[in-house]
DNA sequence: CACTCGTGGGG
DNA sequence: TCCCCAAGAGT
């Protein structure tokens, strides 16, 4: 197969967007703060929040010394709040356990909260330049079609993909430019819907040398949001974000009226994950709210 | 392995 | 309008 490499080199050298987390003056902090924002959250809508977290809180310690409403608050709503609470307790243990310095091998940043197979291999690479693969939904799908052939990832089986990537891998020297920009045509040109092959830097793609083949996965289940207790939790949050002491069980029932017992088990699911806390009286606020 | 967990912009 | 889905992780 041909080179890919200086040809998705070459096209990030000239089209890479400009990102903030991408200058080299960022520290490893600062780019492990973006993969924990970017984890489902478009790069958009995570990028005035980033400016604004690292800018307050540069460090582990210090995000370590916030307390875990004022974490929440910061978070805002990137979505999956329980990104935030898991963010700020991988700073403490960083801070405590690893004298406030990010770790730089995978196996190490395993172990921490809220860290997993991409945002471990992520840090490394793009933080510490180590020649590791690092696959996320962009790499799959480009993988899929560039080397496969198919108009999809199959379903995620981690040995695997990590194998496409790492035969693909150039020398460490060369690695994190290459996985960063298989990440940036996924995002911006070998995207889910309506890819921009014309734009495409690949000189060989065997998805487009077969016809472009159509999907044969079996139709995904649609992610429905309207209704769901997801959303019942995002509104109960909504209220406690904007507020700075406690509040009573009757200003949190207002917001979800349909369904009393759902209600109910969406404010029991934030308690049991600790993003609410109920204090001596019955009332809720956020969790380590005055910490 | 299947499921849950927010939010909002674009096709 | 409605539906898809966006740098995943944990259970």
């Amino acid at each position: 197969m041909t080179d890919i490499v200086p040809q998705l080199v070459d096209w990030y050298d000239r089209e890479q967007r400009d990102l903030p987390w991408r200058r080299p003056d960022v520290s490893p902090w600062q780019v492990l703060v973006s993969e924990f924002m970017l984890q489902q959250t478009p790069v958009a809508r995570v990028e005035p929040v980033w400016r604004a977290w690292v800018a307050r809180w540069p460090t582990p310690s210090a995000t370590a010394a916030a307390s875990a409403a004022d974490v929440l608050r910061a978070w805002g709503k990137l979505g999956y709040p329980r990104r935030a609470k898991r963010l700020h307790e991988c700073a403490t243990v960083i801070a405590t356990d690893f004298g406030d310095a990010v770790p730089s091998d995978v196996e190490t940043l395993l172990t921490l909260p809220g860290i997993g197979a991409y945002t471990a291999r992520a840090v490394a690479c793009f933080a510490y330049r180590r020649r590791v693969p690092v696959v996320d939904t962009n790499v799959r799908r480009v993988v899929a079609r560039a080397v496969h052939g198919r108009a999809d990832a199959a379903p995620s089986s981690s040995p695997r993909d990590l194998a496409d990537v790492e035969a693909l891998l150039p020398d460490e020297a060369l690695a994190p430019k290459f996985s960063i920009a298989l990440m940036e045509l996924g995002a911006t040109v070998c995207t889910a819907r309506a890819p921009r092959c014309a734009s495409c830097p690949l000189s060989v793609c065997a998805w487009r040398s077969r016809g472009f083949p159509a999907s044969t996965a079996p139709a995904r289940r649609v992610q429905r949001y309207a209704g769901t207790d997801r959303q019942v939790r995002g509104r109960l949050l909504d209220v406690l974000r904007g507020r700075d002491s406690p509040v009573t069980r009757a200003e949190l029932d207002v917001v979800w009226l349909s369904d009393t017992a759902q209600r109910d088990r969406a404010l029991d699911s934030l308690l049991v994950d600790g993003l609410v806390e109920q204090t001596a009286d019955g009332r809720f606020a956020l969790a380590g709210e005055g910490d």
